[in-house]
RNA sequence: GCCCAGGUGGCGGAAUCGGUAGACGCGUUGGUCUCAAACACCAAUGAGGUUACACUCGUGCCGGUUCGACUCCGGCCCUGGGUACCA
């Protein structure tokens, strides 16, 4: 071996063993307790890695190395979410089926991802968009089908099970999540209706259904684009004009698990951020609703009897003094006097004619119209103005709301701008003549029957006297709606669906997978049907048209962590003991942009699988981080303006120098700048045009300027993990990244540091070899002082871990190193540990290193995490810091065991102390045993 | 606006329970080695101050609690992310 590390043969030499004697392969072992490390599942991109994807996974692979060295049997796998539109898009470019640039982009991945020394279990991995997988996922598709969610149970049911209490008593008793415009039946009425019509019926209970959703269609693409890509009511590709349109589209039935969704995050290891997430995207509020009487006189006889709202606040009632409705609301014609008329339609079409992005920035600015009528108090028969406003949503709730100005600033700038009075409800509200108090302090005021009363008993008493008046009840509301499950694109999971009179059909469970079919081209047909539109005989049994849209990216990704479990079975989507034994995830890492999409989506889907007994956790992810985006950084040369033009050399000016200047800034290649200096030849070869560049230099050097930005090709910031590898090994990126900082931070990605994580990979081996490229290890006994290095790293390296601490692991790593040097150690007992500690982030050095110690080759992963020994660390003495009034003046070692009189009799002996007393008496000595002293003067 | 992170040297960051602020690394400066360069090694490196010490200041800002605050409390400013009038 020679003097210098030669990472690229070692590197090489250990991933092509790994790969053939498949080292990382997991099975079920009973004998050792699971572990099971997931990433993410990437979408295989064209573009492949660059480094910011690689940082979960260096964190993901360092847990689970060192969960093997602490004795567990850890599952590990990749695989890839290969459906999506990225490949569709290409496909209707160039006419390429999307599975072989599918194909493609994860033969890139996989090379570049085993490239860093993973320890995946390769033989796991599993692709969406093979029919394999998807096969079950349309599976789940189908016990979502013939399921319905039972209240009463508080799970999901057979939907048989909801028929056969139809045929007995009807559905008045039965207590399930359902559509709203559910109707009453009996049993007699039930067992009186055609199929067609049961059927129609259980569509409103079914935990998937087609449902009539508003999409964003555009005629142009033929297709419908998500809120992102619409950009000022056009495409964002294309700039063609996109239209709101009712679509009949797959939904699931989400809101059924609203409840359970938000509880079930009380259980899991998750970040506040994320979980606070859910908890707004589901929107749980907890209120009543009310039902005000219209008053007659001025309202037409098509208006309603009553008008009912949702509030979540129902103890400021006696302080309403206006009701508000949304503009776009069916009632508002019905309701408007003929005095009013002219500025109700006026201000309708006015709200109309407002965009969203008007309505956002106009937060402040208040706006409405009053109809002319009026609804009672039910508490305190007040009449009570209807307004309309376009801050009421007609979506959301009933549509109505109830105008309280002294608890709500909203209806306190409205109650203001309309002159409507403001009516204290508690003794505690402060300054309302001022701004609304939204206080829940105090007794009631003003408030008839629960004058005098708190919170809790006011809401209570309310709630009971309305239920019992039949004007309202106590009531939940959420904010999340169903989620669509339908795409009008062609590279996505067909649903095994077919229609029959109009209404969708289940095909049989041994007719899956239904493969997706070829087709001509990738696009819409010319009646607007979506891609699957184009396949020809497509359909059951050769006369009934399958379902022509297909499942949603979400859905292959919403339950692949048990197919890994069992990657490869045919007869489940896992089996039972590969599920009751792996269980659940228990550490999770990805990035925090899933917080409300897969994250949400998954955790029903398993909330799903539990209710039908085939999973046994409630959760799938135990403990879950958000790695940090990493951001690009890019570097500039700056051109000077008078040399720009036909036939002039072009001239740089270095960043220091740029101000005596008229400049351009241009990006330039990061990868051609080494700690901000530019390398010259490097650059003139860059871009033929810059050929024969000139520049004007500062010592000698040109200094790039340098900004934080998105990390892109057009900004020539995008840093390809394969260079960095090729440069300085796997082990040295691996260390590096992690090295940067905590890892849920965002940070920018920068190429300067790494030369010192470099040296430290270096430096390793120089504990091996001497100058000459001799072994040097020895098996002498190491020395006290050698032991207490290797376990203080020990220590450190396991608690670090333990509270995923990357970047510090690194640090104590790099000390050990350090001092193993100073005091030339090179025995065996000791370096045998350190590869250890060191095989999850140097996993190739530390397998090389591993073998010439003597081991069989290939089993560093097997060794044992060394066993931390206290003993090696006790001190005799301790250092003591000794602070006057706080500030540290001197250091005085004591026996650790030394009594704290003794300690404060020597510390005020001290010449330095004695210097500050001055002859004084100390006020107080604090002796904080094996910390500090202080002493207040 | 609301919610969630965060703000520490020239830079990335450390300080885990309220107990020596700046570990570790980069960069910079000086030195050793070399014909030279690279590599490597040694030393210095928060600011002011000093030959050197001493000392003073210092963790976004203002205030508080404490013997002692980067850490706890109250108020404010700024940066990043999320969200969109949710009754």
């Amino acid at each position: 071996m020679s003097a210098e590390y030669n990472f690229r043969a070692v590197e090489q030499k250990w991933r092509k063993f790994w790969d053939e004697n498949q080292t990382y392969k997991t099975g079920i072992d009973t004998s050792k307790p699971k572990y099971y490390v997931l990433d993410m599942f990437p979408y295989p991109s064209g573009a492949g890695l660059h480094v910011g994807h690689p940082l979960g996974y260096i964190a993901s692979d360092i847990v689970s190395r060192y969960r093997r060295l602490k004795g567990f049997n850890v599952l590990h796998p990749m695989g890839f979410d290969s459906f999506g539109l990225p490949a569709e898009q290409y496909a209707i470019q160039t006419g390429q089926h999307p599975a072989i640039t599918t194909e493609e982009n994860i033969a890139t991945y996989i090379r570049q991802l085993k490239q860093l020394g993973f320890s995946y279990d390769w033989s796991r991995e599993v692709r969406t968009s093979d029919a394999s997988f998807y096969k079950w996922t349309q599976w789940i598709f189908m016990q979502l089908f013939n399921h319905y969610y039972d209240k009463t149970a508080d799970k999901a049911l057979p939907i048989s099970q909801l028929t056969e209490r139809f045929a007995q008593e009807g559905n008045a008793l039965v207590k399930a999540a359902c559509d709203e415009d559910t109707p009453i039946f009996s049993a007699e009425e039930w067992n009186a209706m055609s199929e067609e019509a049961q059927q129609t019926l259980l569509l409103k209970y079914r935990l998937t259904f087609p449902d009539e959703s508003v999409v964003n269609w555009c005629p142009a693409l033929g297709t419908v684009l998500a809120n992102d890509e619409v950009k000022d009511g056009v495409s964002e590709r294309g700039g063609y004009p996109v239209e709101q349109k009712k679509m009949k589209q797959w939904a699931m039935r989400i809101t059924a698990y609203a409840d359970r969704l938000i509880d079930g995050l009380n259980e899991v290891d998750w970040s506040e951020a994320i979980k606070e997430q859910q908890r707004n995207w589901i929107g749980r509020s907890q209120g009543a609703s009310v039902r005000f009487k219209v008053e007659r006189s001025t309202v037409s006889e098509q208006a309603p009897e009553y008008i009912e709202v949702f509030t979540t606040r129902v103890d400021t009632i006696y302080g309403v003094s206006f009701m508000v409705i949304a503009p776009e609301h069916d009632y508002v014609p019905y309701i408007t006097t003929e005095a009013q008329k002219a500025e109700v339609e006026a201000y309708v079409n006015w709200a109309k004619s407002r965009s969203e992005l008007d309505r956002v920035s106009e937060v402040k600015k208040v706006s409405g119209a009053f109809t002319g009528s009026y609804v009672i108090n039910p508490f305190n028969d007040e009449k009570v103005p209807i307004f309309l406003a376009d801050y009421v949503l007609a979506g959301y709730g009933t549509g109505a709301v109830m105008g309280v100005p002294s608890g709500d600033q909203r209806d306190w700038n409205f109650a203001t701008h309309f002159n409507l009075p403001i009516i204290p409800v508690l003794d505690a509200q402060k300054d309302i003549e001022q701004q609304a108090d939204n206080t829940k302090e105090g007794k009631y005021i003003n408030s008839g029957i629960i004058n005098g009363m708190t919170y809790k008993e006011a809401t209570a008493t309310l709630i009971a006297w309305l239920e019992e008046k039949g004007l309202g009840k106590g009531k939940t509301q959420f904010r999340m709606r169903n989620a669509v499950f339908s795409r009008q694109r062609y590279w996505g999971e067909p649903v095994p669906v077919y229609f029959k009179d109009g209404l969708p059909y289940l095909i049989q469970e041994s007719e899956l997978p239904l493969e997706l079919p070829a087709i001509d081209k990738y696009l819409p047909t010319e009646t607007g049907e979506p891609p699957l539109g184009r396949a020809s005989n497509w359909k059951y049994q050769d006369q009934y048209e399958y379902e022509l849209s297909t499942m949603p990216g979400w859905a292959g990704s919403s339950w692949y962590w048990y197919r890994y479990m069992d990657a490869h079975n045919n007869e489940a989507f896992a089996s039972q003991e590969a599920i009751n034994y792996w269980k659940a995830v228990d550490l999770y890492i990805g990035g925090s942009e899933h917080a409300t999409g897969h994250l949400l989506y998954s955790r029903f889907w398993n909330k799903f699988l539990k209710d039908l007994g085939l999973v046994p956790e409630e959760e799938f992810a135990k403990k879950l981080i958000n790695q940090g985006m990493i951001q690009g950084r890019s570097n500039f040369v700056y051109r000077v303006k008078s040399s720009v033009g036909e036939g002039k050399k072009p001239l740089f000016v270095s960043a220091g120098l740029k101000e005596q200047y008229e400049i351009t800034p241009l990006h330039v290649d990061v990868n051609i700048v080494h700690n901000e200096v530019l390398d010259l030849e490097a650059f003139k070869a860059w871009r033929s045009d810059f050929a024969e560049a000139e520049f004007i230099l500062e010592d000698g050097k040109y200094i790039c300027g340098v900004e934080v930005e998105k990390m892109s090709k057009s900004k020539y910031n995008v840093v390809n993990p394969d260079v960095l590898v090729d440069r300085v090994g796997a082990d040295t990126l691996r260390v590096y990244e992690m090295f940067l900082g905590p890892l849920e931070q965002a940070k920018p990605w920068n190429t300067n540091g790494m030369d010192g994580s470099f040296r430290f990979v270096k430096k390793i081996w120089r504990l091996f070899y001497d100058e000459q490229g001799r072994w040097k290890v020895t098996n002498d006994t190491p020395s006290k002082d050698e032991y207490k290095v290797l376990h203080a790293a020990i220590k450190k390296v396991e608690d670090d871990l333990e509270r995923y601490s990357f970047n510090t692991v690194v640090s104590t790593l790099m000390i050990c190193v350090n001092e193993l040097s100073s005091l030339k150690c090179a025995k065996q007992a000791i370096l045998e540990q350190l590869v250890v500690l060191l095989s999850p982030y140097t996993p190739h050095l530390a397998e090389e290193l591993w073998a010439l110690l003597g081991h069989e080759a290939g089993t560093v992963s097997q060794a044992q995490f060394p066993a931390f020994d206290a003993s090696y660390l006790v001190e005799a003495n301790f250092e003591y810091p000794i602070s006057i009034n706080g500030k540290v003046r001197t250091n005085i070692a004591f026996a650790v065991d030394a009594q704290p009189t003794t300690i404060q009799e020597g510390v005020l002996a001290s010449e330095v102390v004695q210097k500050w007393l001055d002859g004084k008496q100390p006020k107080k000595v604090i002796v904080v045993p094996k910390r500090i002293v202080n002493i207040v003067i």
